[in-house]
DNA sequence: CGCATTTGACCGGCGC
DNA sequence: GCGCCGGTCAAATGCG
Protein backbone atom coordinates (compact mmCIF):
# COMPACT_ATOMS: atom_id res chain seq x y z
CA UNK A 1 0.00 0.00 0.00
CA UNK A 2 1.15 3.41 -1.34
CA UNK A 3 1.22 5.70 1.75
CA UNK A 4 0.54 8.34 -0.69
CA UNK A 5 -2.79 7.86 -0.47
CA UNK A 6 -4.73 11.48 -0.20
CA UNK A 7 -5.84 12.34 2.75
CA UNK A 8 -8.95 14.03 2.18
CA UNK A 9 -8.85 16.73 4.52
CA UNK A 10 -11.96 18.40 3.74
CA UNK A 11 -13.93 15.00 3.95
CA UNK A 12 -12.24 12.98 6.84
CA UNK A 13 -12.17 15.46 9.75
CA UNK A 14 -14.74 15.87 12.48
CA UNK A 15 -14.41 19.02 14.53
CA UNK A 16 -15.34 19.86 17.62
CA UNK A 17 -15.86 23.36 18.40
CA UNK A 18 -15.41 24.25 22.06
CA UNK A 19 -17.45 27.54 22.55
CA UNK A 20 -16.91 28.01 26.01
CA UNK A 21 -19.05 30.96 27.86
CA UNK A 22 -15.81 32.13 28.50
CA UNK A 23 -15.08 32.95 25.11
CA UNK A 24 -14.98 36.42 23.27
CA UNK A 25 -17.43 35.00 21.23
CA UNK A 26 -20.13 33.57 23.22
CA UNK A 27 -20.45 37.52 25.40
CA UNK A 28 -21.50 39.12 21.52
CA UNK A 29 -22.95 36.31 20.19
CA UNK A 30 -26.88 36.12 19.27
CA UNK A 31 -27.85 32.44 20.29
CA UNK A 32 -29.73 31.95 17.22
CA UNK A 33 -26.58 32.96 15.25
CA UNK A 34 -24.91 30.69 16.71
CA UNK A 35 -27.00 27.69 16.99
CA UNK A 36 -27.13 28.04 13.10
CA UNK A 37 -24.00 27.79 12.51
CA UNK A 38 -23.42 25.07 14.95
CA UNK A 39 -25.86 22.82 13.58
CA UNK A 40 -24.75 23.11 10.19
CA UNK A 41 -21.13 22.52 11.82
CA UNK A 42 -22.79 19.48 13.38
CA UNK A 43 -24.26 18.06 10.31
CA UNK A 44 -21.15 18.08 8.67
CA UNK A 45 -19.59 16.79 11.64
CA UNK A 46 -21.44 13.83 11.14
CA UNK A 47 -21.16 13.18 7.50
CA UNK A 48 -17.36 14.10 7.75
CA UNK A 49 -17.22 11.22 10.27
CA UNK A 50 -19.08 8.76 8.29
CA UNK A 51 -16.84 9.42 5.51
CA UNK A 52 -13.51 9.28 7.91
CA UNK A 53 -15.20 5.71 8.38
CA UNK A 54 -15.43 4.69 4.94
CA UNK A 55 -11.67 5.75 4.13
CA UNK A 56 -10.72 3.37 7.24
CA UNK A 57 -12.88 0.72 6.36
CA UNK A 58 -11.51 1.07 2.82
CA UNK A 59 -7.74 1.28 4.16
CA UNK A 60 -7.85 -1.73 6.20
CA UNK A 61 -9.68 -3.90 3.44
CA UNK A 62 -6.59 -2.57 1.08
CA UNK A 63 -3.90 -3.62 3.98
CA UNK A 64 -5.34 -6.74 4.34
CA UNK A 65 -5.03 -7.37 0.27
CA UNK A 66 -1.59 -6.14 0.42
CA UNK A 67 -0.67 -8.81 3.22
CA UNK A 68 -2.19 -11.39 1.52
CA UNK A 69 -0.40 -10.93 -1.60
CA UNK A 70 3.34 -10.18 -0.02
CA UNK A 71 2.44 -13.17 2.20
CA UNK A 72 1.35 -15.57 -1.48
CA UNK A 73 4.33 -13.70 -3.45
CA UNK A 74 6.58 -15.13 -0.56
CA UNK A 75 5.07 -18.65 -0.92
CA UNK A 76 5.84 -18.83 -4.38
CA UNK A 77 9.18 -17.08 -4.11
CA UNK A 78 8.28 -14.18 -6.63
CA UNK A 79 9.25 -10.97 -6.30
CA UNK A 80 6.40 -9.41 -3.95
CA UNK A 81 6.55 -6.40 -6.26
CA UNK A 82 7.07 -5.59 -10.13
CA UNK A 83 10.42 -3.73 -9.62
CA UNK A 84 10.82 -3.61 -12.87
CA UNK A 85 7.50 -2.24 -13.94
CA UNK A 86 7.71 0.19 -10.60
CA UNK A 87 10.81 1.56 -12.49
CA UNK A 88 9.63 1.90 -15.63
CA UNK A 89 6.71 3.72 -14.53
CA UNK A 90 9.15 5.77 -12.66
CA UNK A 91 10.53 7.49 -15.79
CA UNK A 92 7.50 8.21 -17.18
CA UNK A 93 5.55 9.12 -13.82
CA UNK A 94 3.75 12.64 -13.82
CA UNK A 95 3.81 12.79 -10.63
CA UNK A 96 7.86 12.41 -9.29
CA UNK A 97 6.75 12.70 -5.23
CA UNK A 98 5.43 8.61 -5.32
CA UNK A 99 8.91 7.11 -5.83
CA UNK A 100 10.36 7.02 -2.54
CA UNK A 101 9.08 3.90 -1.16
CA UNK A 102 9.49 2.50 -5.08
CA UNK A 103 13.03 3.73 -5.47
CA UNK A 104 14.24 2.43 -2.02
CA UNK A 105 12.48 -1.51 -2.89
CA UNK A 106 14.07 -1.70 -6.16
CA UNK A 107 17.94 -1.07 -5.66
CA UNK A 108 19.57 -4.06 -4.65
CA UNK A 109 16.84 -6.59 -5.25
CA UNK A 110 17.84 -8.88 -7.90
CA UNK A 111 20.10 -11.04 -6.12
CA UNK A 112 17.85 -12.48 -3.65
CA UNK A 113 14.02 -12.80 -3.11
CA UNK A 114 13.96 -13.06 0.39
CA UNK A 115 16.25 -10.35 0.90
CA UNK A 116 14.24 -8.33 -1.31
CA UNK A 117 11.07 -9.04 1.05
CA UNK A 118 13.51 -8.13 3.84
CA UNK A 119 14.09 -4.53 2.48
CA UNK A 120 10.48 -4.21 1.73
CA UNK A 121 9.51 -4.85 5.30
CA UNK A 122 12.83 -2.36 6.20
CA UNK A 123 11.32 0.25 4.24
CA UNK A 124 7.88 -0.17 5.97
CA UNK A 125 9.57 0.23 9.07
CA UNK A 126 11.06 3.31 8.09
CA UNK A 127 7.87 4.78 8.26
CA UNK A 128 8.04 7.02 4.93
CA UNK A 129 4.90 8.96 5.20
CA UNK A 130 3.19 11.44 2.89
CA UNK A 131 0.89 14.45 3.45
CA UNK A 132 -0.55 16.88 0.85
CA UNK A 133 -1.66 20.38 1.85
CA UNK A 134 -3.61 23.32 -0.04
CA UNK A 135 -2.05 25.98 -0.62
CA UNK A 136 -2.57 29.30 -3.03
CA UNK A 137 -0.82 28.45 -6.17
CA UNK A 138 0.81 32.28 -6.13
CA UNK A 139 2.16 31.18 -2.41
CA UNK A 140 5.69 30.16 -3.87
CA UNK A 141 7.13 29.26 0.01
CA UNK A 142 7.84 25.53 0.66
CA UNK A 143 6.82 25.75 4.45
CA UNK A 144 4.44 23.19 5.57
CA UNK A 145 3.46 23.35 9.38
CA UNK A 146 2.97 20.95 11.23
CA UNK A 147 3.92 21.72 14.78
CA UNK A 148 7.30 20.56 14.74
CA UNK A 149 10.30 22.76 14.46
CA UNK A 150 12.09 22.33 10.83
CA UNK A 151 15.80 23.50 9.60
CA UNK A 152 16.21 24.01 5.79
CA UNK A 153 19.23 22.34 4.46
CA UNK A 154 18.76 22.23 0.97
CA UNK A 155 17.10 23.29 -1.82
CA UNK A 156 16.98 21.46 -5.39
CA UNK A 157 15.30 21.57 -8.97
CA UNK A 158 14.62 18.04 -9.87
CA UNK A 159 14.18 16.32 -13.32
CA UNK A 160 10.67 16.08 -14.12
CA UNK A 161 9.16 18.54 -11.54
CA UNK A 162 9.86 22.52 -12.24
CA UNK A 163 9.09 23.11 -9.04
CA UNK A 164 11.89 23.21 -6.52
CA UNK A 165 12.17 20.51 -3.52
CA UNK A 166 12.93 21.40 0.02
CA UNK A 167 14.87 19.23 2.64
CA UNK A 168 14.13 19.73 5.83
CA UNK A 169 15.78 18.18 9.18
CA UNK A 170 13.74 17.72 12.34
CA UNK A 171 15.53 21.11 14.56
CA UNK A 172 16.30 18.67 17.48
CA UNK A 173 18.94 16.47 14.90
CA UNK A 174 21.23 14.91 15.05
CA UNK A 175 19.25 13.07 17.96
CA UNK A 176 15.97 13.19 16.41
CA UNK A 177 16.87 11.33 12.81
CA UNK A 178 13.10 12.73 10.71
CA UNK A 179 13.64 14.26 7.70
CA UNK A 180 10.75 16.20 5.44
CA UNK A 181 11.37 16.90 1.58
CA UNK A 182 8.38 19.58 0.13
CA UNK A 183 7.63 20.24 -3.12
CA UNK A 184 4.63 21.13 -5.25
CA UNK A 185 2.90 18.87 -7.25
CA UNK A 186 3.87 18.65 -11.15
CA UNK A 187 0.08 18.00 -11.55
CA UNK A 188 -1.39 21.04 -9.47
CA UNK A 189 1.21 23.38 -8.22
CA UNK A 190 -1.28 24.53 -5.52
CA UNK A 191 -0.66 21.49 -3.61
CA UNK A 192 2.17 21.20 -1.50
CA UNK A 193 3.35 17.51 -0.99
CA UNK A 194 5.29 16.94 1.98
CA UNK A 195 7.15 13.80 2.30
CA UNK A 196 8.44 12.57 5.95
CA UNK A 197 11.46 9.92 6.63
CA UNK A 198 11.36 8.56 10.06
CA UNK A 199 9.64 9.22 13.21
CA UNK A 200 10.18 11.59 15.88
CA UNK A 201 11.72 10.85 19.06
CA UNK A 202 10.40 13.79 21.11
CA UNK A 203 6.98 15.10 21.59
CA UNK A 204 5.20 18.06 19.35
CA UNK A 205 6.49 20.93 20.60
CA UNK A 206 3.56 22.59 19.82
CA UNK A 207 1.42 20.16 21.56
CA UNK A 208 4.11 20.56 24.98
CA UNK A 209 3.08 24.31 24.66
CA UNK A 210 -0.78 23.62 24.64
CA UNK A 211 -0.69 21.44 27.67
CA UNK A 212 1.31 24.58 29.65
CA UNK A 213 -1.86 26.34 29.67
CA UNK A 214 -5.00 27.94 28.46
CA UNK A 215 -2.63 30.85 27.27
CA UNK A 216 -0.55 29.19 25.02
CA UNK A 217 -1.96 28.68 22.37
CA UNK A 218 -1.21 27.20 18.97
CA UNK A 219 -1.20 30.30 15.85
CA UNK A 220 -3.21 28.21 13.23
CA UNK A 221 -2.80 30.74 10.81
CA UNK A 222 -4.26 34.17 11.63
CA UNK A 223 -6.62 32.70 14.31
CA UNK A 224 -4.64 31.83 17.70
CA UNK A 225 -6.40 28.95 19.30
CA UNK A 226 -5.42 25.99 20.95
CA UNK A 227 -5.59 22.37 19.44
CA UNK A 228 -5.12 19.06 20.85
CA UNK A 229 -5.66 15.76 19.07
CA UNK A 230 -8.16 13.47 21.12
CA UNK A 231 -7.86 10.21 20.37
CA UNK A 232 -10.11 8.48 23.10
CA UNK A 233 -13.02 8.95 20.53
CA UNK A 234 -13.93 6.76 18.10
CA UNK A 235 -12.36 8.73 15.23
CA UNK A 236 -9.61 11.34 14.94
CA UNK A 237 -11.19 14.60 17.10
CA UNK A 238 -9.32 17.85 16.77
CA UNK A 239 -10.76 19.97 19.15
CA UNK A 240 -10.06 24.12 18.26
CA UNK A 241 -11.32 26.43 21.40
CA UNK A 242 -12.04 29.77 20.01
CA UNK A 243 -12.00 31.03 23.18
CA UNK A 244 -8.60 32.01 23.01
CA UNK A 245 -8.04 35.69 22.86
CA UNK A 246 -8.04 37.36 19.29
CA UNK A 247 -6.00 40.28 19.13
CA UNK A 248 -7.97 41.05 15.37
CA UNK A 249 -11.16 40.78 16.84
CA UNK A 250 -9.96 43.36 20.14
CA UNK A 251 -8.63 45.59 17.81
CA UNK A 252 -11.62 45.36 15.39
CA UNK A 253 -14.50 48.01 15.23
CA UNK A 254 -15.89 49.20 18.45
CA UNK A 255 -19.12 47.94 17.67
CA UNK A 256 -18.37 44.79 18.50
CA UNK A 257 -22.02 44.10 19.47
CA UNK A 258 -23.58 44.48 16.76
CA UNK A 259 -25.19 41.31 14.58
CA UNK A 260 -23.34 42.32 11.58
CA UNK A 261 -20.43 42.17 13.39
CA UNK A 262 -21.20 38.91 15.05
CA UNK A 263 -22.24 38.02 11.82
CA UNK A 264 -19.35 38.32 9.51
CA UNK A 265 -17.02 37.18 12.64
CA UNK A 266 -18.28 33.99 12.39
CA UNK A 267 -18.09 34.28 8.65
CA UNK A 268 -14.51 34.93 8.80
CA UNK A 269 -13.90 32.36 11.33
CA UNK A 270 -15.68 30.01 9.34
CA UNK A 271 -13.71 30.78 6.05
CA UNK A 272 -10.37 31.63 8.04
CA UNK A 273 -10.37 27.84 8.79
CA UNK A 274 -11.07 26.21 5.84
CA UNK A 275 -9.05 28.47 3.11
CA UNK A 276 -5.69 28.77 5.93
CA UNK A 277 -3.07 26.65 4.42
CA UNK A 278 -1.42 26.09 7.83
CA UNK A 279 -4.50 25.21 9.58
CA UNK A 280 -4.91 22.22 6.93
CA UNK A 281 -1.00 21.75 7.21
CA UNK A 282 -1.75 21.09 10.68
CA UNK A 283 -5.12 18.44 10.13
CA UNK A 284 -3.14 16.68 7.81
CA UNK A 285 -0.12 16.14 10.09
CA UNK A 286 -2.36 15.52 13.34
CA UNK A 287 -4.38 13.17 10.98
CA UNK A 288 -1.29 11.04 8.98
CA UNK A 289 0.34 10.84 12.47
CA UNK A 290 -3.10 9.31 13.66
CA UNK A 291 -2.95 7.06 10.33
CA UNK A 292 0.59 5.91 11.09
CA UNK A 293 -0.65 4.99 14.65
CA UNK A 294 -3.46 3.07 13.95
CA UNK A 295 -2.77 1.09 11.09
CA UNK A 296 1.12 0.47 11.70
CA UNK A 297 2.66 -2.57 10.01
C1' DC B 1 26.07 38.65 17.18
C1' DG B 2 23.75 34.42 16.75
C1' DC B 3 20.81 31.79 14.19
C1' DA B 4 18.30 30.32 10.07
C1' DT B 5 18.22 30.25 5.19
C1' DT B 6 20.27 30.19 0.62
C1' DT B 7 22.91 28.23 -2.87
C1' DG B 8 26.77 26.30 -5.30
C1' DA B 9 29.86 22.41 -4.67
C1' DC B 10 30.40 17.85 -3.75
C1' DC B 11 29.30 12.87 -3.25
C1' DG B 12 27.38 8.40 -4.20
C1' DG B 13 24.21 5.52 -6.78
C1' DC B 14 22.59 4.21 -11.07
C1' DG B 15 22.11 3.55 -16.12
C1' DC B 16 24.19 3.47 -20.52
C1' DG C 1 34.22 5.02 -17.44
C1' DC C 2 31.22 8.73 -17.92
C1' DG C 3 27.28 11.47 -17.26
C1' DC C 4 23.00 12.25 -14.92
C1' DC C 5 20.46 12.84 -10.88
C1' DG C 6 18.99 13.16 -6.06
C1' DG C 7 20.64 14.17 -1.66
C1' DT C 8 23.80 16.51 1.53
C1' DC C 9 27.32 19.74 3.03
C1' DA C 10 29.07 24.05 4.21
C1' DA C 11 30.36 28.83 3.23
C1' DA C 12 27.97 33.00 2.31
C1' DT C 13 24.23 35.79 3.23
C1' DG C 14 20.22 37.76 5.51
C1' DC C 15 17.56 38.92 9.40
C1' DG C 16 16.03 39.96 14.08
Amino acid sequence: MDSSNWLDLDTSLSFDLNLSSQGTLNQTTPATLLEDKLNQVNEENKKLSELLALTCEKYNSLKSQMMDLLSKTNELGLPALPFDALKKRKAESIDNNNNDVNQGNSQNCSSDDDSCNKRIKEDIKTKISRVYVQTKASDTSLVVKDGYQWRKYGQKVTRDNPSPRAYFKCSFAPSCPVKKKVQRSAEDRSILVATYEGEHNHPDPSRVETAMGPNHGVILGSIPCSASINSSISGPMITLDLTQPCNEVKNASPDIKSPVFKQFLIEQMASSLTQDPTFTAALAAAISGRFKQQYSF
